[in-house]
DNA sequence: ACAGTCGCTGACCGATCGGTCAGTTACCGT
DNA sequence: ACGGTAACTGACCGATCGGTCAGCGACTGT
C-alpha cells in the first residue's frame, strides 16, 4: 500500500477513536513513521485528510440513498436495501462511526456538512416509512448500534469471528430492527 | 444551579459531542461566561472535569452490575435488569456516550480506566449469558445504539417525544435485542 | 552530465493548549 | 472596622497545535 493510502488509513483510525479535534498531525506522522511535514506533503491540511478519510463513505451512502429514496421499503426491495446497508456498514465502519458521532460538532467543515446532510436525509427517509417514535428509535439504534459494535475495539484474547458470520448476524438483527410495527406481532 | 455544576454539565456536553481531546478549557469557559482561570478554580484540571462529568455514571453502572453479576438473566430478574439498564441510559446518556466511544483512546486517565473495565465487565457478563456471535452483536447494538440515539442531536423543527414514550419504546427494543436465541422463533 | 521531480525533512511561524500565580473584588462573622 | 474566604481575573509559562518554506538526497528521462 502506498504511503498516501497509509496516511489516510492511519488518520481514519485516529479520527474514529480519538476524534478529529483530539487527533494531531504529529500523532499521525508518528504512527506512519514520518515527520509532520511529510504528512502535509501528502495532504495539504488536516481537513484534507478528513475529506480523504470519510469522503468515499459519504459518496457511497449517497448512492444507496439515491436508489431507494421515494419508493416504499417492502418486499424484495426492502431485503436488498438492508443487505446493501449492512455491507456498507461493514466496509465503512470507521468512517460511519466518525461522522455519525462527531458530525454535529464540526459544522463548518465542508466534507462534514455533506455527512450531516446525508444523515439528515437518511433520518427523513425513515421518518417517511416509520411514523411512530419507536420505529424511529429502532432505526437510530440499528445505525448507531451497528456503527458502534463494528468499530469498538476487539477483545484481543479471542479470535475475531469470520466476516460472513458477522454479516449474516447483522442482516438478521437489522432486519428485525427495521421491521415496521404493522408487520410485528404485539409483545 | 451552582457554577460548579454548570461547568460540569457544559463540559459533559462538549466531551460528548466534540470529544475530550477536542474540547478546550477555553471553550468551556466561554460557554459558561467565565475565564479559563475560573474553570481551573472550580476544577483543578481538565481531567478533574472529566472525572466529575462521567464518574457518577460509572459508579451507578457498577452498582447495577454488582447486583446482577453471576446470576442468570431469566424471568422477572431479566425484566428488572432491562428496566434498570434503560433508566440508567436515559439518566446518563451523555456520560455513556462519552466513555463508550472515547474510552479506548484515553487509556491512561484514571477515571477512564474505571470506565473501560466497566465496559469490559459488562461485555463479559453478556458473553456468559449469550454464547453466540449474534447474541454478542445484539448486546453491543443495544448498548451502542441506545447511547447513540439518546445523545444524537435532536431535530429542532419537531417537538421531542415525552420521556415516558421513549422509555417504553426503549424497553421494548432492548428486551427484543437481549432475548436469547433459544427464546426466539427462527427467522 | 544535467535538469526535473518525487518523497521527505528540520527550522520556523503565530495561535492555542493546559496550567500556575499574584492580585482584585465582594461578602462574611466578629 | 477588620481578617478571612469564596469567586474570579489577567498575565504569564512551556508545550503543542496546524501550517509554511527552503532545501535535502534519490531517481528519472534526455
Amino acid at each position: 500500500m502506498s504511503t498516501h493510502d497509509d496516511l489516510r488509513d492511519i488518520a481514519l483510525n485516529e479520527f474514529a477513536s480519538a476524534g478529529y479535534g483530539g487527533t494531531s498531525l504529529q500523532r499521525i506522522a508518528e504512527l506512519a513513521g514520518l515527520s509532520k511535514s511529510s504528512v502535509l506533503y501528502h495532504y495539504s491540511s488536516k481537513e484534507a485528510l478528513l475529506e480523504a478519510a470519510i469522503g468515499p463513505a459519504i459518496d457511497r451512502m449517497m448512492e444507496i440513498l439515491d436508489l431507494i429514496e421515494g419508493q416504499p421499503l417492502t418486499g424484495p426491495a426492502r431485503v436488498a436495501f438492508i443487505e446493501q446497508f449492512v455491507d456498507f456498514l461493514l466496509q465503512y465502519r470507521l468512517e460511519v462511526h466518525t461522522f455519525i458521532n462527531q458530525g454535529p460538532s464540526l459544522e463548518d467543515v465542508p466534507v462534514v456538512d455533506r455527512a450531516n446532510s446525508l444523515v439528515f436525509r437518511l433520518g427523513n427517509f425513515f421518518k417517511s416509512t416509520a411514523a411512530t417514535v419507536e420505529d424511529q428509535l429502532r432505526f437510530g439504534i440499528a445505525l448507531g448500534g451497528a456503527a458502534y459494535v463494528l468499530s469498538a475495539p476487539h477483545d484481543e484474547t479471542v479470535p475475531e469471528p469470520p466476516v460472513d458470520e458477522t454479516r449474516a448476524a447483522l442482516i438478521s438483527i437489522v432486519s428485525e430492527l427495521l421491521a415496521p410495527v404493522s408487520l410485528r406481532s404485539a409483545s
